[in-house]
DNA sequence: GGCACGGGTAGACACTGTCTACGCGACCAT
DNA sequence: ATGGTCGCGTAGACAGTGTCTACCCGTGCC
């Protein structure tokens, strides 16, 4: 089959991991279902993660790219900024439910290495700080950051987990920028 | 040891799974590890749950009750008593961090019996009750509620999880105040 | 040409959830 | 009293999991 990408198994296995992550939900992102798709052994990855969870941290962090990325994509002026964001972080968890989910199960991630805890971090100074910027003056900027992105949050795991079947009935985007502009006022 | 209280093993078996939930966390919520608790065979639960999941589910109804309990008991004029349910929902994840895990666990919970998701809606409905009566004559009050609802709830996982540090920085009542006061303007 | 060694293999172990055959004791009918 | 049924729990097996350990084996170096 000519030139397989033979990149080193480190990478080829975070990539497995992805992949099936999407395909089979993270309930079956085995570490043994990880090594068959690579075609290895299953105490291959060994060499390079210590444990399993070491690698679900590994397939975590691509997933904190690609959706900081997304966030730092936002565009507009501050109001509708922050729903452009707010809708990326919505669209991330619809189309990639599977990362979503995985992103915020500490307890797989917990002490798993990456310190995901830590790179998440400037991703919500990222958000704080365009509250700030669409709110200026207020008197405490942080608590309606925070406020705004526990709101986000929660809406999109609620809607990820189908808790709310009505979500199903009310049109999105209208919700979100009500919701922005309550922050905000 | 003179009349052990010897109700029915589903009970009983219930009731250790509630305790070592609350003492080991989701993690070690292990079907086996309920049984010798229990002190019986690890085939005994088949006889009334056929899966792990079914005893799983069991165990969050009575995590539902004690939550729905909880929100009904919240009092005062339309405003406070939606302050008041807020934080009670945010006690409630704070007290019981593994029964508030397992209950949007919803890839355990899920076709596992006990029909939780039909169960949990009139809590949300409760909820929309407070919202509407707190904002009389507004236009779409279920959005209100999805958006109090949704912010809660985000703030009550992120706040489990640790996924913002920085809440322990803040005092949580007035931020409370202050997201449940946004959203009735 | 011998050798160390990085990197992957393979088997074992304890543990899990599920399935199945078995046992046993209480209760009932004769 | 005796036999039988049946509810309920036991015990063993099985496939699958994550982790650990001993083992190769090919590549590069002296």
């Amino acid at each position: 089959m000519s030139t397989v990408t033979s990149s080193p198994l480190r990478d080829r296995l975070v990539q497995a991991g992805v992949e099936l992550l999407e395909e089979e939900g993270l309930g079956n992102l085995t570490l043994r279902a990880i090594t068959r798709r690579t075609g290895v052994s299953h105490g291959a990855p060994r060499r390079y993660f210590p444990t399993h969870n070491a690698l679900l941290a590994a397939i975590a962090a691509t997933g904190l790219e690609d959706l900081s990325a997304r966030l730092q994509a936002a565009e507009g002026i501050p109001e509708e900024g922050l729903i452009d964001a707010a809708l990326r972080y919505l669209g991330f968890a619809a189309e990639r439910p599977g990362m979503f989910e995985l992103l915020f199960r500490h307890d797989l991630l917990e002490g798993a290495g990456g310190n995901l805890r830590s790179r998440s971090l400037p991703l919500f100074q990222h958000f704080a700080d365009l509250v700030a910027q669409a709110r200026p003056s207020t008197p405490d900027p942080r608590d309606r950051a925070i406020a705004l992105w526990t709101n986000i949050h929660g809406l999109a795991t609620l809607r990820a987990t189908r808790a709310l079947d009505l979500l199903g009935t009310t049109n999105l985007t209208p919700l979100v920028q009500q919701i922005v502009r309550s922050h905000l006022r």
